[in-house]
DNA sequence: GCCAACGTTGGC
DNA sequence: GCCAACGTTGGC
């Protein structure tokens, strides 16, 4: 089972919206890259859910509980038959005891390669198990 | 508010 | 196909 990291911006929809809603389709991805991973978000994977802006912090734990599909509100495929807009459904499983800030995650070298340093502007990105195991030790999960 | 780091668009 | 101009994201 893969973990991703998705962005959102707390004021558009925060993981707090999230717990209230139970569960959301995760639509709006419209950047090339965070597409390519969006597509092979499978059921039962993990979500990090990071808070861009003034937060700048991992805040929660969620479970994608429906795998990549057309977004039906903006159909359409690409030129390798895919969904040219995927969405996955999200509900949430835990927020993080002790959010990790982005500042945190800098200080760490180990930390030096992942897409959340090196491309800032990724909305969502695949986590390396050993990298997902150390951002959910220091959350407190 | 600024701007670096991208991505996209359109003229050629 | 190249690249200048423009737009967007998100950290600072």
């Amino acid at each position: 089972m893969a973990t991703f990291l998705f962005k959102t911006e707390p004021g558009e929809y925060s993981f707090a919206d999230l717990q209230k809603d139970g569960v959301t389709r995760w639509s709006g991805v419209s950047n090339a890259t965070a597409l390519i991973h969006i597509r092979t978000a499978r059921a039962g994977d993990d979500v990090l859910l990071y808070h861009t802006g003034d937060e700048r912090a991992i805040v929660g734990l969620a479970r994608v509980s429906k795998a990549a599909y057309e977004d039906p509100d903006n159909p359409g495929k690409n030129d390798r038959g895919e969904p040219r807009a995927a969405v996955v459904d999200l509900k949430p499983l835990k927020p993080f005891a002790r959010p990790v800030t982005l500042a945190a995650i800098k200080a760490d070298k180990r930390f030096a390669e992942f897409a959340l340093v090196k491309l800032s502007r990724l909305s969502v990105m695949p986590v390396p198990p050993d990298l997902d195991r150390l951002l959910r030790a220091m959350g407190g999960l």
